[in-house]
DNA sequence: AGTCAATAAAATTTGGAAATTATTTAGTAA
DNA sequence: TTACTAAATAATTTCCAAATTTTATTGACT
């Protein structure tokens, strides 16, 4: 008798190369959060994940509780988890965190990078600038690989800073902006020329301008920002409410 | 008939007050961590943590994944859990970084502190001043009632600047310092006097002299780490292999 | 109506058994 | 001996049902 070979896992959603369910389901939650496709503030119920993924409570809750610990979830005990929930004073905090630290970073790199850094931010720059900022032409759509290459890019910028620590707390904030640049995104594009500023930013990297590379860095960092703030987001409160579960 | 009352929860060891078992083993396996109970490197199996903390696997697991998130556990999928490695290399990135953050943070607080800061900071050090630094008179021993002042104090200091993203990257380092701080308590104690560098740190920050404030507290966390590294802690290697499963 | 307590329903949390995967040991051949 | 394979063992991961807790509903009383 011949063993049937299975095909189980031949579902349609977007599943990850993780090893194992929990990773999987961490990586399509926060996927899922940071594009909006669960939106702020949303309660995340065992049952709806495990259906939604497709996989059991356990995977599920080791996801939201590493999720929880990088704050695109918000835990209480007994009380479950929720979408963290965005502000426009959030907004602004992050935004500030982000330019000092990625101030830091971006000396740090540029005192440091060597040639292979340099051609890495070339190549890099030149990835991003041949990928259509959206999936769609007239409208905007949420384009991965774009996403990818724009990470890869600005990485790659600050890729010589020798502390892992901090560049672990600017990838922690980018993603916390990225979900703000992807609910603002939605409603008002394209308004934005992305490839001159990085362009700038690449030009004064190379130069070894620090100062410069500094100031265009932060400009960016505030333009994203801005440009959320402006879109009059309906659905953006000026603050969290303290008693909110969806606050952390 | 009488219902007979329950005292279950009587046991001997340290229960936090958190309302789930995840997160009282949780604050216990943190606490074994930053004392060293558990020690660098140290396979992480859940049986094993099962039996220590009397509890399910499930609870563990969750624990683990939030440690793990912070980086005071590297986990590897299917292949479990680690406390982190340390190493010198390490340590002088970490201290590295943390000058850099703490610097902005207490900046900022200096730049924001009203009368309620001021005196939230004399009242702190008033009350480490009066909080032997060790358990026992002669030799070292780990004293909750210091370390948890300590750590008020420190954040009193900052507790002004207005980014939590800041403030919690902050209280993560110091996490991560307080593990190598304890390590070398226990072979050199005791080498020096904290409460006059405390006391710097606190007159310099009511008279408003940042820099002087600034120069103070990196002084502080970077003599930390030189007595960590003059301890020639044998077990304190210069890096920790790529390979290490310890390594995050 | 409004408040409060008791009850019912729903959700979170937990323990452990089953399934999967990694690791060790034993065996075989070069 | 060393390298490689196969089996045995051990550990991690996952599913799920039971236990606990929260939340919603009902009804009595003022």
């Amino acid at each position: 008798m011949v063993e049937q070979i299975q095909f189980e896992e031949s579902d349609t959603s977007a599943k990850s190369a993780s090893t194992t369910v929990a990773s999987s389901v961490y990586d399509q939650i926060r996927l899922d959060i940071l594009t909006g496709n669960l939106r702020p503030g949303e309660k995340l119920r065992s049952e709806f994940l495990r259906g939604r993924y497709n996989a059991g409570i356990s995977p599920v809750r080791e996801a939201l509780n590493r999720l929880a610990t990088e704050r695109l979830v918000c835990r209480e005990d007994q009380r479950g988890f929720h979408v963290a929930g965005v502000s426009k004073a959030g907004l602004v905090e992050l935004t500030k965190t982000r330019c000092w630290l990625e101030e830091i970073a971006l000396r740090e790199s540029i005192a440091h990078g060597d040639d292979a850094w340099e051609e890495q931010i070339v190549l890099a720059f030149h990835r991003l600038s041949r990928t259509p900022r959206s999936s769609d032409e007239a409208t905007y759509a949420f384009n991965p690989k774009w996403e990818g290459l724009h990470r890869d890019f600005h990485n790659a910028v600050v890729a010589a800073c020798d502390s892992h620590w901090l560049l672990g707390f600017c990838e922690q904030l980018v993603d916390q902006a990225d979900r703000y640049r992807q609910l603002a995104a939605a409603v008002s594009y394209p308004k934005r020329n992305e490839r001159d500023e990085h362009k700038a930013l690449m030009e004064a990297a190379l130069e070894r301008d620090t100062d410069r590379a500094v100031a265009v860095q932060c400009a960016h960092i505030r333009k994203t920002a801005d440009i959320v703030l402006d879109a009059k987001l309906s659905f953006l409160p000026d603050e969290i409410d303290p008693a909110d579960p969806a606050r952390c």
